[in-house]
Order: C-alpha cells, then structure tokens, then sequence
DNA sequence: TGCACCATGTAAATAGTTACATGATTGC
DNA sequence: GCAATCATGTAACTATTTACATGGTGCA
C-alpha cells in the first residue's frame, strides 16, 4: 500500500501537519497518488502508533494544528518499501469501459461527456508544464530533482495522451453521431 | 461505479456464465476494468436482484453454470450511465511514488524492480499490438469497431510510455548509484 | 459576541482483495 | 473410485469515499 509511503515521504521532504500535508498532496504528490484529509489524518495515527512517525501534540487538544516528523525507524521502512516487490496495479480506466459500452448500445451523449474530460485534461497538463517550467527548466539538476523531473515528464506524457485520445474519439463519434454533435466539426 | 457497467457491456456482447465473465475479463475488457471472480459473483447476484440481469439457474443447484442475460432495463441503465458525468478519476501509480522515494532516501535497490516492471510492460505491449494486427489491421471497421481499435490504440501508447518511463528511470539511476549496477551500460 | 473558517477527527457505507469452502464433472 | 479441475460461492479484511461533528481562531 503507498499512503503511509507517501507521507513518510512528503514528511522526509518537510515535516508538517495533517492539513498541511493534505494541501500539499493536492499540489506535489497527489498528483500521482491522491489522499483525502480523512484517509491522512488516520494513517498518521497509524504510523505513528506503528513508530515511525512523532508527534508534537498541541497544547489545547482539538482545533490545533499537531506537527509530524519522520523517525529513523520511518525512513528505513520508507528505504525498505521502495526497493520491495510489487505486482502492477490491475488497470481501472472508466473512460474506456464508457468507449466501450457506447460501442454497444450508443450512441448516447458520451459525446458532451468527452468534452469536458478533454477540457480537464488540457487544464491538468497546462499546470503541469508550468511546474515543469518553474522548477527543472534550464538548471543543473541534482540526482533527486532528475528524478523528480522524470515523473512530472511522465504526468505530461500522460495527460498529452489523454488530450489525444479525447480528441479521437470525439472525432469518431462525430462520424455518426449527428444528433449529438448538430453543428459540422 | 464500473463493474456493474463492464458486466453489463460484457454480457450484452454476448450472455454468458460467471465463470466465462471471469475469463473473458482476463483477455478483453478487463484490461481497462480488472475485476476478481468474487466480485464478478457478487456484482452479477447484486444486477440480478436489481431487476438489470435475468439467470437460467442450473438444474443441479451449486457446482453449474448459470447464464446471464442482460434485460432491457439493464441495457437502459447502461446507456444512461454511459452519458453520465463523473470527475476524473484521482491518479494513483505506486511506481511514481516509489520514484519520489527515492529521490530522498535512495540510492534503495529500485533499480531491479524498475528492470522487472519493464519487462511486464514489455510483455503487455507485444500483446496489445499482437490482439492490434489480429482484430483491426487492413479491414473496414464498423462505428462499434473504430471505437474498439481506439481504447486497444489507447492501451497500446500507455504501454508505450511505461516502457519508456522505465527505460528513462533506469538511466538516471545509473548515472551514480553503480552499487546496484555495476556493469556500465 | 457571533460567524466564518480552519484543523482534527468520527462514523458509516462502498469497493476491492485474500483466503477458504463446496458441489459437480472429467479423465485416468 | 479418486484426483484434478471447474463453477460458484462465503467470510473476513483492508482501502477508499462521503457525510458529519467538534474545538479553536480571527475578525467584523
């Protein structure tokens, strides 16, 4: 399982809270691995019942933040899980499973629905090109920063792909599919 | 959700047993929708209760096929769904993770599991362009076909990438983490 | 002082995984 | 007739999502 993972991780990198861990998983790791402030909250918890993480508790209990910071025990578990063996993740693409039914009992109006998932898509990549500017254009970069560089590559080749494949099947459901689509491409 | 929808898909496709669901899912569909025999099971019982599925039960009781047949309400649903609107569905990819990971606590032994998931996608690429020649290569497609040839294209590129994003991690880890690879490339 | 918002949580429901069980058929 | 396998399931567990709750802070 990768969120005790990723936020030892993200706390390696800084130490913080559970909200801000939760904003900083909707900007930097989130990207590829996405958690909701409930799923975080407990898995600190959890890590640090396990050890791995400490706690600065706040003064007046409830309502106040709670600082986290990574234990050695943390950091080599995080070593350990990095180099451990996994299977790959059986693949779950809704997108593909609405292609296909639309293959079957379309057309429906699967049309106005990739629409949108293309404008979300244009959007994610734009962002992560402005990252990709801001952080690794036109300087050294040391080993860490290379590889972090490689998976934000890999969340613009992705998101291009998206992009393409939407656009694809709009054009082949704008083939026959005129109800929908009332105006000429 | 998705299973019910792929099972739905599936069986409109053509009817068909648990067992063959199961089977079919490992070649066709649920390379976009992975779904274990258990909740294949429990889904088709779920659909069949909810008025979407009708069975022939097996004379014998347990131990027997017993068919699935899609009714008109369940093709109804299915076309609805397909129009539906849903958000993107949030990233999770373990491997980026494992990347981030170790770009703060590495050099781990990442590489060798780098070289295995390779391979895997390696071996899932050759199949997709394998099923690519043998169902759409050099023929008329109908409108339910181009939309087919378009999901395998789609899984045929992400393929495409893995391989690349593996190939690309490898080489920055060699750059200087020649512990683990100690012949230079 | 009261109202919006923030940080931290709890609870319940759904989805997916893993381990195991049971009856029927098939081939030796 | 017995072992392997197939088809269908049950049970328990883990992960994720959704809805709600509570205490604290700041500011109009």
């Amino acid at each position: 399982m990768s969120l005790p993972h990723a936020l030892l991780a993200a706390l390696l990198e800084r130490p913080g809270s559970g909200s801000e861990l939760a904003s900083r998983f909707d900007r930097s790791i989130g990207y590829f691995w996405h958690a909701t402030h409930q799923q975080i909250y407990r898995e600190l918890a959890r890590l640090e019942k396990a050890g791995l993480l400490e706690s600065l508790p706040p003064e007046s209990g409830r309502g106040r933040k709670r600082a986290y910071r990574v234990l050695p025990a943390g950091r080599a578990e995080l070593a350990r899980w990095t180099a451990s063996a996994v299977d790959l993740a059986p693949s779950r693409n809704e997108l593909m499973v609405r292609i296909r039914a639309e293959a079957i009992v379309g057309p429906t109006g699967l049309h106005e629905e990739l629409e949108r998932h293309l404008r979300l898509h244009e959007a994610k990549l734009a962002l992560y090109e402005q990252i990709q500017q801001r952080d690794f254009a036109n300087r050294e970069l040391t080993r860490g920063q290379r590889l972090q560089a490689l998976v934000l590559r890999s969340g613009i080749e992705s998101e291009t792909q998206a992009v393409k494949f939407c656009r694809d099947a709009l054009a082949v459901l704008a083939e026959d599919d005129e109800r929908v689509d009332t105006a000429p491409r």
